[in-house]
RNA sequence: GGGCGGUUAGCUCAGCCGGUAGAGCGCCUGCUUUACACGCAGGAUGUCGGCGGUUCGAACCCGUCACCGCCCA
């Protein structure tokens, strides 16, 4: 016997172990079915769980679930990505401790200590994964920096570059001045920030006592001015254009350049020009010819490049003793509050500077272009579809990607340079020595590149790189392209452009058919997550509190497209309850010996309720899967949720306890047990994908199974729909329903036992209420339901008091004796009459406009004269039962 | 400034092809009903953001305005 409610986490950790250790989440490379693919978006090797990952796991877990359930050889495949920036930084933070830094250790040592932090540390997301339940072929985990994935760089690298798509450039680049390194754009957060707008006005040479006033948020940046730009068309200055100002502080002379940059609405309309340390600058000075100069250290301290008073001094230091300068000199016209934005980089915190530097790009316009047409036509889909446009706006004004970083850990250049400083890209040093000695014409020393690949690099080559690739392996062959890539949208960006880039590039497809955009998922008042907000809602937690589950369920349930999800912790209760309503219905069914019939088959049952609970379903069955198999998380969830609440718990349960527990035939309750079985079992698959832990549990305790109900067939349930048996338990429930509400509002004690009294029943629904008597009697606490009443039953009924109902095209009667109110009754049938005479107003206004009967589809007119004739007898048995109560 | 999304019950949200406005939670009333109080039964609650248009008919389609959120400059 089961216990009286679940215990979560006694149950979790035994079939998770059982699942794994028995290969059942393995795929089957060698199958005949049709495989099933989704890449697992890796995980930061430094993270662990946060509920932006408990969703898309749970997504992607109930997605391979059901579809390694409906026979499909699923393979989701597992990894974690070496997050390059953020695991050094850990691990520098561990050497701090030590009193070390990694320049302490060495480049060898550092990145062995980082892999002995790995061996460590490195697996604390993927345990939690499997807390979560998920379902990946834990066999197939890869690592970004696995020697085959390395390979997998190298060789793109390499490829590329001899392609000419990648190359090395001086370019401004986002300078992390804390972390010295390049960042990418995406990892620049602009933050908007209350600053000022300093006025500074520059000396026009040879012009005593003229000036060109010129605005700026960073004066001390004017310490690298090359030229001063004004709106070519701006009359104001027209005159100046060509001519020279002084620098202040500096002394150099630069010139005054018409450009369409500087806007004459804004500021002064002139704008100073720092090619070295500004993106638009520097395009201005690319434009001029400008002379670029670099006035910070990579601390962003001011450098030899200044005058000799301000090197050393870091950029704030700076700004305020130019600024102090300038105003000594009278040339600090004036100070504006300003409010503007300001780039941060979002693993420092610190302002990131715009700095000219040797890098490695890709050229990402040329790669995008195949990757734009993919979705444009189709062969890649978004759902929700809208998300192509931010797809396409990213992809159509794409910039070259930066893809070095001036760190340690990570796939290091493939690329050595001769003694002149000549490049040489090849994927080992032999070859690379190789090269050399070909172009030199001997043998030359080679220096490597110091710098590593942005981890986003490697995490593009995912989808093929974790199959083999560039092997040609029969693992490529069979998943590739694979069926979803579920993911958030902060990510489209990141890796969803690049993967599209490189897949089309390199496998001459694309990576994934669809790709699936979920919703953050924000705290109950709509507010994004963050620490720093202290309204993180934490994962695991709540799983130890309300079970795995119960947490899996919540998220499916309130993943509906295109809104994002705010979870407040009482909706992860109210599925707590629900996994508890299913474990003490199973207890019931256990309790009525309701046992899985071997060779069982729905389609044979005779008994109306047993065929109208079959019906229902494998209706329920087709709902939940056409909803998993178009991204309708939500609308799965409460199919399921609404059927065995609802439908099973609250009707058939009950409309089946008079043949178990009564005395019908030995063949209805055999019948019954197994149907009820067989209901429960199918649940049990149905919810599986959602629920995998409670319901693989009672998998086995219902029929002493040692098979595993994840990798049992998904139910297909045809014919079983019984329309005849459905309206037929469908009166039941509208008459027990009606009986239950006259006696709320009567007041009628649930425990006084009062008759049904049923007359002028068609032939049909007598028949009816002769076969349901028992269970009505018993839903609805009746000492008696008599489908036939005679006349002299109801008038003596009448004559101490009675509630009258109308359902469908009958009235019942329910004598009240000493009980009945008939000022209430009266007043409740009024209320009753007037519902029903606005409905049939509405409708008789509608049928009345002869444009309406004249262009409405014929079938919907109708549905209204219909409804309007159902309404009508039901109103007219009202009136009758009113006149009887005043004849009383 | 450009783009996207949203506005439906007290709260969180569904609502398909335009044809009777729904669910869960919360709230109110009653209930030790032999699976379940993490429960059962019943009940109340709507200017579908505003305005205009298309249509026999609009929560739904079109236009417009307002407000909220996000992304990009």
């Amino acid at each position: 016997m089961l216990e009286k409610t679940y215990r979560p986490a006694e149950v979790e950790a035994k079939h998770y172990g059982r699942w794994e250790s028995s290969g059942a989440f393995a795929a089957h490379g060698d199958s005949p079915h049709a495989p099933y693919t989704i890449m697992m978006p890796p995980p930061n090797v430094t993270g662990s769980l946060h509920m932006g990952h408990a969703l898309t796991f749970t997504l992607q877990d109930a997605l391979v679930r059901y579809y390694r359930m409906s026979g499909r050889d699923a393979l989701w495949q597992p990894g974690t990505d070496h997050a390059g920036i953020a695991t050094q930084m850990v691990v520098e933070r561990r050497l701090e401790a030590e009193g070390l830094t990694r320049h302490d250790l060495g480049r060898d040592a550092f990145i062995g200590r980082v892999w002995e932090w790995k061996a460590e540390s490195g697996g604390t997301i993927t345990r939690q994964l499997r807390r979560l339940g998920a379902s990946p072929d834990w066999a197939r985990e890869r690592f970004t920096m696995d020697e085959g994935l390395s390979r997998a760089v190298r060789k793109v690298f390499v490829a590329l570059h001899k392609q000419g798509l990648i190359y090395r450039a001086q370019r401004l680049v986002n300078w992390d001045p804390k972390l010295h390194t390049a960042i990418s754009d995406l990892e620049v957060e602009q933050r908007e920030v209350k600053g000022h707008m300093w006025h500074i006005r520059y000396p026009v040479e040879g012009a005593e006592d003229t000036f060109i006033t010129v605005a700026t948020t960073r004066p001390e940046t004017m310490l690298g001015d090359t030229a001063v730009a004004v709106h070519p068309e701006d009359e104001r200055y027209t005159a100046l254009i060509g001519k020279r100002v002084r620098l202040p502080l500096v002394g150099r002379l630069i010139p005054i350049v018409g450009d369409e940059y500087s806007d004459p609405a804004k500021g002064t309309g002139a704008v100073k020009i720092t090619p070295a340390h500004d993106f638009n600058d520097f395009a201005v000075g690319t434009r001029h010819g400008l002379e670029m100069i670099n006035i910070f250290d990579r601390d962003a301290k001011v450098n030899d490049s200044a005058p000799a008073a301000y090197r050393g001094l870091d950029r704030y230091e700076a700004r305020k003793m130019v600024v102090a300068d300038l105003q000594d000199l009278g040339l600090l016209e004036r100070i504006d509050p300003h409010t503007h934005m300001v780039p941060y980089g979002d693993r420092s915190g610190v302002v990131i500077e715009p700095w000219l530097t040797d890098q490695w790009f890709v050229d990402a316009a040329t790669l995008a272009k195949p990757a734009i047409e993919a979705v444009e036509s189709g062969r890649t889909r978004f759902v929700p579809r809208h998300w192509e446009n931010t797809y396409f706006e990213w992809m159509r004004n794409i910039q070259p990607w930066c893809i070095s970083r001036q760190i340690w850990w990570g796939h290091q250049v493939p690329a050595w340079y001769g003694p002149d400083g000549r490049a040489f890209v090849e994927e080992t040093e032999a070859e690379a020595l190789a090269a050399a000695e070909r172009h030199y014409g001997k043998p030359a020393a080679l220096t490597r590149d110091q710098d590593v690949l942005d981890t986003w690099f490697s995490s593009a080559l995912w989808p093929f790189s974790t199959l083999g690739w560039p092997d040609r392996t029969h693992e490529l062959e069979r998943y590739y392209p694979t069926d979803v890539l579920v993911t958030g949208f902060d990510i489209i960006f990141f890796w969803v452009a690049r993967m599209m880039m490189m897949g089309l590039h390199f496998m001459g497809e694309v990576p994934f058919r669809d790709v699936y955009i979920h919703a953050l998922v924000r705290d109950e008042k709509g507010q994004k997550m963050s620490k720093s907000k202290g309204n993180i809602i934490d994962p695991l937690e709540l799983i130890d509190r309300y079970g795995c589950d119960a947490l899996r369920f919540t998220l499916c349930a309130l993943a509906a497209q295109g809104r994002d999800i705010k979870l407040a912790e009482g909706r992860v209760e109210g599925y707590r309850n629900f996994a508890t309503k299913l474990w003490n219905a199973a207890r019931f069914s256990q309790m009525n010996e309701c046992r899985p019939v071997e060779g069982f088959d729905p389609g044979t049952v005779t008994q109306t309720v047993n065929r109208w609970i079959a019906g229902k379903t494998a209706e329920t069955a087709d709902r939940v899967a056409q909803a998993l198999e178009s991204y309708r998380f939500d609308a799965a969830a409460g199919a399921v949720y609404q059927f065995v609440w609802g439908t099973f718990c609250d009707w058939y349960l009950e409309f089946t306890k008079p043949i178990l527990q009564g005395d019908a035939g030995e063949a209805a309750k055999a019948e019954t047990r197994a149907t009820t079985a067989w209901v429960l079992d199918t649940i049990l698959h149905l919810l599986h994908p959602f629920m995998p832990f409670i319901t693989e549990e009672l998998w086995a305790e219902m029929g002493g199974r040692s098979d595993m109900l994840m990798l049992r067939p998904w139910p297909r349930l045809d014919g079983l729909h019984d329309p005849a048996a459905e309206d037929e338990m469908d009166w039941v429930v509208r008459l027990v329903s009606a009986v239950r509400a006259v006696r709320a509002e009567m007041n009628v004690p649930p425990s006084a036992q009062v008759d049904l009294l049923a007359s002028g029943l068609t032939a049909t629904r007598q028949g009816w209420a002769k076969t349901h008597a028992d269970l009505v009697a018993r839903l609805a606490r009746l000492a008696d339901f008599v489908p036939h009443a005679g006349g002299d039953r109801i008038a003596q009924a009448f004559s101490h008091g009675a509630a009258q109902m109308v359902v469908d095209d009958a009235t019942f009667v329910l004598p009240l004796a000493g009980v009945i109110d008939i000022d209430k009754e009266r007043s409740r049938l009024d209320k009753e009459i007037a519902k029903l005479e606005a409905e049939i107003a509405k409708v008789d206004k509608k049928l009345a406009n002869p444009d309406f009967v004249a262009k409405a589809r014929p079938e919907v007119v109708e549905e209204q004269q219909e409804r309007r004739g159902e309404w009508l007898a039901a109103r007219d048995k009202l009136y009758e039962a009113l006149a009887r109560l005043s004849g009383a």
